[in-house]
DNA sequence: CTGAATGCAAAACCTTTGCACCTGA
DNA sequence: TCAGGTGCAAAGGTTTTGCATTCAG
């Protein structure tokens, strides 16, 4: 599965400009924000890095109305997305079990994973 | 709201490829699917009617992926999206207040909506 | 060296839109 | 009649891809 890799300055500034942000960015907001170290850096390529570090596991890719959003944080958790300002704030939940409804099960559907998204005001909005 | 709506055989057509169907399908197939009765139909057509019907409150658009899916069941409801087939079901849950955590609201967020998507495989591809 | 990665631009994909013509009320 | 709807094709926004060139190992 693994297959060679190098590690070029792209990749690195790539994975730099999403490791750490709070909200999930589109690849143009992640090109945006790569340019500004690596101003010949092309769009293709920050879209190429950017499914090798989903392909690595290390982003997971949020679809939210045209674009992908991209989620540095890979584990099991939910999304709030604040109609306003469009803002997408991560969600994580204690009891995850609940959302695997045994119904499902029952009916023949094997759960492997799942994805709730909140919509709503955040706080800044809602005033 | 409301405007002058013209009852076209186009959009009659385009709701009645719709409204009965299990799955949730795309525009492209959806134009397809019309196309059989009035072959003449243009996709810009297509769209703007499925667009009048979501504004109707008759569908619910769902976006899975890169394109919209249109889906005639306007409750509040839940996907289960078969990695395989990619088929799209229904999930209709019972309680569904525990989807909304009293979490989120303690923390600022005005929860109005969600929307959950189970992945994982059907009964038919399971095997 | 050598093949993986890049930059560039063109293409692909899905959806929207401008415009002249058509049609339902 | 006449504003809303249609067909067509072009344009828009996002993502992918072909290709010659560059570069990490």
């Amino acid at each position: 599965m693994d297959k060679k890799r190098r590690n070029t300055k792209q990749l690195e500034v790539v994975w730099d400009a999403i490791k750490n942000e709070a909200s999930h960015h589109t690849a143009d907001q992640i090109y945006d924000k790569v340019r500004r170290e690596l101003p010949h850096i092309s769009l293709g390529t920050v879209y190429r890095n950017l499914q090798k570090l989903v392909s690595d596991g290390k982003l997971q890719v949020l679809t939210l109305g045209r674009s992908q959003h991209f989620d540095p944080l890979v584990a099991q958790h939910q999304h709030f997305i604040c109609e306003q300002c469009h803002q997408v704030y991560d969600v994580l939940l204690d009891s995850d079990e609940r959302f695997f409804p045994a119904k499902l099960r029952h009916e023949g559907f094997t759960v492997t994973s799942h994805r709730t998204a909140f919509y709503g005001r955040c706080k800044r909005c809602a005033e």
